[in-house]
DNA sequence: GTGGGTGCAAAGTGTTTGCAAGTGT
DNA sequence: ACACTTGCAAACACTTTGCACCCAC
């Protein structure tokens, strides 16, 4: 992401929040920088410690009544990858059809998009008798690395 | 689904459940009833009320300890559609890679497959690394006739 | 100054599990 | 008989919320 996107990120976010009456506590600003530092997926305790590195103050309890108002501004959006906890994604905004690949052997999630995919998809939504609004991949895989050579080399492959 | 269809999974999975040396207890017997008797998505809760139904004696514990069976043996599937429960789909063993168009007028959720979609998840899994084990896809969409003639036919549609 | 915001800890919610009693094979 | 199963209730993991204090505007 480059230091315009990050700029317009947050500033956006910063609109937001001015334009619903909401104050900017220190706690809140870091957590927003936080979120608009990374373009990694991370889950709500991720984001408690990242958080927490800028402002030792920042309780659990702030970071998640912050994530409504973050998935709500439409800059971040909330994922569901049938873990018992969720992820949010910061890049949402940028790619907003993007799709998901979930590695079951590193936890990695891989992004894609596919303008073939998408055409289909909304052909077949039409022929339905829908319009499409929104639409998402999850792709559970496994890695072919780990497979033939019994380990994977990325980093956080366990 | 006909009645051989339901005779078949049914089979099917009692079948599984005999290979490895379970056994056929008569809540377990409510609850199989009850899986393949369906069609709909349904929710752990839901399973429980239904399986009461056929014998009272069915325990919340027995259907949470069932499930992950019924997952197992590839005959329903596990979805989560965002929401705070998972969901459960016993459509699976017809159509193992079908996929969902859930209308955000209807609240209808309908099913549909596609071997295009299908390969090109595959390639572009491939092409990153991975092999492809399952795969998910969700539609939000909106209800064409009710959007031209103000009202939609879907018995459900609220 | 005031109304929204915060941390803390308790409460919620859906799901899992330890245990002693029960039961299919 | 034996090992697998069950119901119950307690335990869990993640998230939400009530409350009294606090602070941005």
């Amino acid at each position: 992401m480059s230091a315009e996107d990050f700029k317009s990120a947050k500033e956006k976010f910063l609109a937001f929040i001015e334009g619903k009456g909401l104050r900017l506590t220190t706690q809140r600003m870091a957590i927003i920088d936080t979120v608009f530092s990374t373009e990694e997926h991370f889950t709500a305790e991720q984001l408690l410690d990242w958080s927490r590195q800028r402002d030792q103050s920042v309780s659990r309890a702030t970071v998640y009544r912050t994530l409504p108002l973050l998935t709500e501004s439409g800059l971040v959006s909330e994922m569901d990858f049938g873990k018992d906890h969720k992820y949010y994604d910061p890049n949402y905004a940028q790619h907003p059809n993007h799709n998901h690949i979930i590695c079951q052997d590193c936890d990695r999630i891989v992004e894609f998009e596919s303008e073939k995919i998408e055409r289909l998809e909304d052909e077949i939504t039409h022929n339905l008798g829908f319009s499409l609004k929104t639409q998402r991949i999850q792709i559970n895989a496994n890695c072919e690395e780990l497979k033939k050579l019994g380990s994977c080399r990325n980093k956080d492959c366990r």
